[in-house]
DNA sequence: CAAGATTCTTGGATCGGTCCAAATGCCGCT
DNA sequence: AGCGGCATTTGGACCGATCCAAGAATCTTG
């Protein structure tokens, strides 16, 4: 591999002017740089090698996102909510001439020391172990979605003024009798659960959701509506089978309280292959706002979880150093079709 | 910044013992370890630093994508196309342990030099020059979707077949009235084109769209029809007005040959809202399976252009190095419920 | 034409590690 | 106690650059 000082040496200058070169040529007279240049090209040299230049300087100009625990980093890439966040990244990136860094989880899970980047994001909760070690090695980060306390950077969406938000639209349109998709928990045996009691899941599982139950909750105990009295389906984001459960065990409901956008767009398919008018029958409102809640017919109401944002104030965040912030972010309801008054 | 030796000279031990603590913990003796533990934790020093080890050990452990030229790093994320592209790469990276760097197009369009990376992945031929750098380098990398030439890694899929199955298709159901909803090329002045002539857009624009046209011509042509007679728009993959523009100067078409997914499912909408049935009264076929084509009602026919596996055998061509090798995917049709027999 | 003012060029130090061959220390064994 | 043999530990070299103070060359100017 020819270097820098091959250069030199082949060109007769030394190590400093051979780099300046290649990175202040202005200064370097021009027979000379001629000369150097000639040199470079003779043994097919480009430009220094990022590796030495990083070493010295210290910035990889790079900020990384870390897949949150178990999940790979194609989960990462494909996940339509998870592209939000990127999305945000890569605008700031792209402002201020940064690279993003997705982190293998494989790699980025037992040796997070070796995370070339100047800041590190995470994503849920779960990673705050990890995060310890980010602290350790002064470099800075950001936790998206949580709230690890004052010495942390931390954005997140205000996910209960969300559900909130939801719960209060589908009052005011008339709607009494409704249904909750909710997400998975771990710890639970089965995927399907009526909720009998006024017990909210326990704190285990990611935060947000416990929040937007809570956001429901609140709202819907304004009403006079004991949320522990509405029937509640907890499944899998991907679980095709969920929207039918809940249909199933909440036939009179005529409203839909869903977690996710992509079940809450299978919910308005399958209330329509069941015979149901959506919104005349069923209205449904979803959480987060991905392009696929515009396209579904008809579209999706939904909460706006302000993915962009997220990611656009975490990178901030990072690049932009200084003491810790906390950003928490107020969610939009984005009102479509799939919500209208409820039937008479 | 604490470094290794500041952690070796505190513990009263030579780096290199130091080292292998962090290294090799199992060959330095346990109460030498512990005494070089206890002083990494004394000066809070989390490890070795990337940045040194990368200097000597010479590997990133990761896959640079760069955007296509004028495409910024968002424009790349959220383009549900080249998330396919992703998704392939980041799957191998997986595999691997290799992180995948999306480089900013403002760093990388000038000082491609400074990709912290140990290949890049370019799409499309409009990269040729930045290749050039990469080649100096001495930098693996690979070019999806143009093939520049033996030297160089590759992999596109063969749009010609491609368009030829979409064609094929819409032939066999019995249509003879086409409609072509194509690419804007650059250089020209408006982007609706009635095609008058037989003559194809010139190669200055994106490969593919010219190798889906080809494949349409000739399927067409076996068929007796002359692809210079079939009504063609071109415009922007975002442009919402095409697909009614080619509708108004097709009105009598039965199928549209649509170059992309967006379009193909604008061109449902636009007929839906017109009053025509999909399929019965009209047929759409798009280009390329990304899941909105799945998703739209009734569901798009297209041609599913392998996204993910180009960008998994662009990331193997980089990683397992060997001789430069010339990947051509080939193309699936996937029949969907947007196509279906010719009116009678 | 030489001293002084500029402008270039240079060598040494540094960035933070890892690797390897040589040196040291430790052990049991005779 | 002395010694071979093995397990640890060590210092030097190297990875590939950039930066800075100081020396050398060039240009001004009296």
């Amino acid at each position: 591999m020819v270097r820098l000082v091959d250069v030199a040496k082949a060109a007769g200058v030394s190590r400093s002017t051979a780099s300046n070169v290649f990175n202040n040529p202005d200064i370097v007279r021009p027979n000379l740089r001629k000369r150097v240049e000639a040199a470079a090209n003779e043994l097919g040299y480009a430009g220094p090698d990022p590796k030495g230049r990083l070493l010295r300087e210290g910035k990889f100009n790079a900020i990384a996102v870390m897949p949150p625990i178990k999940t790979s980093m194609v989960d990462v890439i494909r996940n339509p909510v998870f592209n939000l966040l990127l999305q945000g990244v890569s605008e700031v990136c792209d402002e201020r001439g940064a690279s993003l860094v997705v982190v293998s989880g494989h790699a980025g899970r037992n040796n997070l020391g070796s995370v070339l980047a100047d800041g590190i994001i995470f994503s849920r909760m779960d990673q705050l172990e990890e995060a310890e070690t980010a602290r350790l090695r002064r470099i800075p980060y950001a936790v998206v979605d949580f709230d690890p306390g004052p010495q942390v950077n931390s954005v997140r969406v205000d996910a209960k003024a969300g559900g909130y938000q939801a719960a209060r639209h589908l009052l005011e349109l008339g709607h009494r009798k409704f249904a909750i998709l909710s997400f998975l928990r771990e710890g639970r045996g089965s995927n399907v659960i009526e909720t009998g009691s006024t017990r909210l899941p326990e704190s285990a599982g990611i935060a947000t959701d416990q929040e937007k139950l809570m956001g429901y909750a609140n709202a819907l105990s304004e009403a006079g509506i004991d949320i522990g009295a509405v029937p509640m389906v907890q499944a899998d984001a991907n679980d095709p089978e969920a929207a039918g459960k809940l249909l199933d065990i909440a036939p009179e409901a005529t409203a839909v309280l869903s977690m996710s956008v992509m079940q809450g767009i299978r919910v308005i398919g399958e209330a329509i292959s069941r015979g149901l008018r959506v919104p005349q029958d069923l209205s449904v409102v979803g959480f987060n706002d991905i392009p696929a809640a515009e396209h579904s017919v008809p579209s999706l109401t939904t909460v706006d979880g302000m993915g962009v944002q997220k990611g656009r104030d975490a990178a901030c965040q990072i690049l932009d150093g200084g003491p810790p912030r906390h950003k928490i972010i107020q969610p939009v309801l984005k009102v479509r079709g799939s919500s209208g008054p409820a039937p008479a």
